[in-house]
DNA sequence: GTCTATACGATGATAGAC
DNA sequence: GTCTATCATCGTATAGAC
């Protein structure tokens, strides 16, 4: 048996993405641990810091993400690319808390929910600010840059719905085609 | 003042879009429409009847407008540039209820929950063999048919989101952008 | 750390007077 | 149809024994 923490937090993740943060009870997520509901507290101290835990730790795995690619030498087609990629990856390899940071951040209670807003914000600026290099260079085509990001944003957003946790063996090919089908779709035709 | 059916029907997407149907309270939807809690039940049955009507009419909805373009006698690449047009006019025109639809349909209890899954995979189902038509028609890209579908669906969802209800006269412009970003993605390249 | 017991507010919904 | 009053249940969380 492993360290009960963290065991709390990945049931309550599974509840989470299954029910959403709302529908999920103290008591449900007790079950699934194997605790009585009040020996919950023991290891956290309030539901609501479970889902900041899953909603921060993502949004700061996404900021590292577009910074390092940011900083290499890449073409704006490449980074692009590369950022496409990222959320592949994190909605497959991490599909249950990605489902969680995705659709049940607006349940946290301020002042965690501006901070939460404000870091999405600043991923946002630095998604935009390479389109809008892209669009400059010529190697995009010439759409509102807010426009081509939340598109791109949200069209990756149904792998962590339907993926179930466990290898799966067509991810690279997965990948590979959304990667084409959006890539080609955004940049200058010839 | 208008049929108050129908206004408790408009607060209650509103305020399901604002929170979330679960995060939602009868006392609130009370206070929106200007009446006490109890009185709301006079008009409507429960919490979860208004959650079905939304539902199952924007379900509906998509059905009738997938069958009416497939109907007509149009190439693979005219019907699924007119359903990505119908996805975009329903989210702009409807953006409360189109919300709803979305992301609180699972909340639905049994058996009302698997006849909305049922009506889902039917429009699925209707989509990827456009899609599968497409591509053998070599039309389309030659990508996994459910995959195509999955991205494009996902790629208007922030649409209904980020759209404020009322006219907006960029709506034919982003609908071009959106439009022409999707299908040159999808279609083989010259 | 885990339990039993419980506080206490909020929830959806109903009964019955008017 | 709208109200007041109320119910039964469930929600998160705490107190204190062991």
């Amino acid at each position: 048996m492993k360290n009960r923490k963290q065991h709390i937090y990945e049931e309550a993740a599974i509840l989470f993405r299954e029910k959403g943060y709302m529908a999920t009870s103290m008591r449900e997520l007790a079950v699934r641990v194997g605790l009585e509901p009040s020996s919950l507290y023991s290891h956290i101290k309030s539901k609501e810091e479970i889902l900041r835990k899953i909603c921060f730790d993502n949004a700061r795995r996404f900021i590292v993400g577009i910074e390092e690619i940011d900083q290499n030498f890449l073409t704006p087609t490449q980074k692009i690319e590369a950022i496409i990629n990222l959320h592949i990856e994190v909605a497959i390899e991490d599909c249950t808390s990605t489902t969680v940071f995705n659709d049940e951040w607006r349940h946290l209670s301020e002042p965690k929910l501006s901070e939460f807003l404000k870091l999405r914000r600043l991923y946002e600026e630095k998604f935009k600010r390479i389109i809008t290099e892209g669009i400059a260079k010529g190697q995009f085509k010439n759409l509102k840059p807010s426009t081509v990001m939340y598109t791109l944003l949200s069209s990756v957003r149904w792998i962590h719905y339907w993926h179930r946790p466990g290898k799966d063996p067509r991810m690279p090919e997965l990948k590979k085609e959304i990667t084409l089908m959006l890539m080609s779709g955004l940049k200058v035709s010839h």
